[in-house]
DNA sequence: GGCAGAATAT
DNA sequence: CATATTCTGC
């Protein structure tokens, strides 16, 4: 008999650390869980499997609760997750997930497609998206009291501010610091509702769209603006709309986002920068042999493709940001509400931006993703291996 | 003169 | 490194 009790204590042992095996597997798919939703369930579903399958000794039954309790959490996560997204629609979505399309979602690849080295980015290639890291977790500036801000403008109040420069904005008030968000003024937002104001998107820490409070002291340097989280979707939202980093231009941008006190140049100098840290990573390793089909995962012992290759191309051709989040939910890319410009003119943009790209910049791969009006694809400039766009229907 | 983009500067 | 500012050409 005691050897009985202790053979069972033994299994139950290893039975639980079976569990906490399975546990732990989750726990790393879960972070695709995105991408493979699949996935997750099989694994749930093996779980509870195992858990249910013999043994009803207590400590089984312990775990079997401990367990369920946390996959009751788990799908209150997605389902959390899934109604953000849906909610959003507008346009955030696409942001949203920008750190995760990094790894291997044909992300909206502003007129480069950079994407599709999937096989390896998924643990590195933070190069790229790096610095979008940062500015999406940057978190904005403190209150007033840091620094010499204040200071500063004490000293050369000067205030001069004949001209008044930019925009009338919001003089003053540096108390009002955050609450305005108002913005009643400024352009109307004429059609689109657009974005209203600060979106539940994350801990935007009562933060608002437009960074802060800009004192009168134009003469002065313009007080450094943060883009923080909510300032840099805005702009990507914009960019979608105006179909990608490479034709867009800063007062399109700058309209778009419809963030006051917003000025040209700090658009301007934001996009160069979005520019310059996308470009780059294109002319690596474009595709290495079979790069280009779509990754599969094994999952239990059935393979799974990630949705995003079911990517679609926005009849612009533009960016596209889908990320398919939770998979098959996807939300579509939504279209701009003022289509209008958008069409025509920033195609034949495109073409010739194309053209002029493929010209005098042999070297870098830039590419084709002009997949909607059927326009060119250029065959990948010469990165090695052919590239057969391998696009799963489009 | 405005604007966009690149090049510098901070 | 992230912004700001300046320089250029259109």
């Amino acid at each position: 008999m005691q050897f009985f009790a202790e053979k069972m204590h033994h299994q139950k042992m290893e039975f639980c650390d079976y569990i906490e095996a399975l546990e732990e597997e989750r726990k790393k798919i879960q972070v695709f869980n995105k991408e493979l939703p699949l996935s997750l369930e099989l694994v749930t579903q093996g779980f509870l499997f195992f858990v249910c399958v013999e043994f009803d000794d207590s400590a089984i039954i312990a775990c079997k609760q401990q367990l369920s309790g946390t996959m009751a959490e788990y799908n209150l996560n997605d389902q959390l997750e899934c109604s953000e997204q849906t909610s959003t629609e507008e346009g955030p979505v696409f942001e949203e997930f920008m750190p995760i399309k990094k790894r291997s979602s044909p992300d909206y690849d502003d007129g480069d497609d950079d994407e599709e080295q999937h096989s390896h980015k998924i643990l590195k290639d933070s190069t790229k998206s790096d610095w979008l890291r940062s500015v999406q977790l940057w978190n904005p500036d403190p209150p007033s009291t840091n620094e010499d801000v204040p200071r500063k403008a004490s000293i050369e109040v000067v205030k001069r501010n004949g001209g008044g420069a930019f925009q009338p904005f919001q003089r003053d008030e540096i108390t009002n610091g955050k609450a305005n968000n108002a913005s009643s003024n400024d352009k109307a937002p004429s059609s689109s509702p657009q974005i209203p104001a600060t979106s539940s998107t994350g801990p935007v820490t009562g933060e608002n769209v437009d960074g802060s409070s800009k004192n009168e002291d134009q003469g002065q340097k313009k007080k450094r603006r943060s883009w923080s989280q909510e300032l840099h979707k805005r702009f990507l939202h914009a960019l979608q709309q105006l179909g990608g980093a490479e034709l867009a231009t800063p007062k399109q941008i700058r309209d778009l986002m419809k963030v006051d006190g917003l000025t040209n140049d700090e658009v301007k100098s934001h996009l160069q920068k979005f520019r310059l840290h996308h470009r780059r990573p294109n002319s690596i390793i474009r595709n290495n042999a079979n790069s280009q089909a779509a990754p599969l995962f094994l999952v239990g012992n059935i393979f799974v493709q990630p949705p995003e290759y079911a990517a679609v191309a926005t009849s612009s051709g533009e960016l596209t940001t889908d990320t398919a989040p939770t998979g098959i939910y996807a939300p579509v890319a939504s279209h701009p509400p003022a289509s209008t410009h958008t069409s025509e003119a920033s195609i034949k943009k495109l073409q010739v931006k194309q053209l002029e790209l493929s010209e005098h910049s042999n070297s870098e791969g830039r590419a084709n993703h002009g997949e909607g009006a059927g326009n060119s694809n250029s065959p990948d400039s010469s990165s090695s291996t052919h590239t057969t766009t391998t696009s799963p229907g489009y």
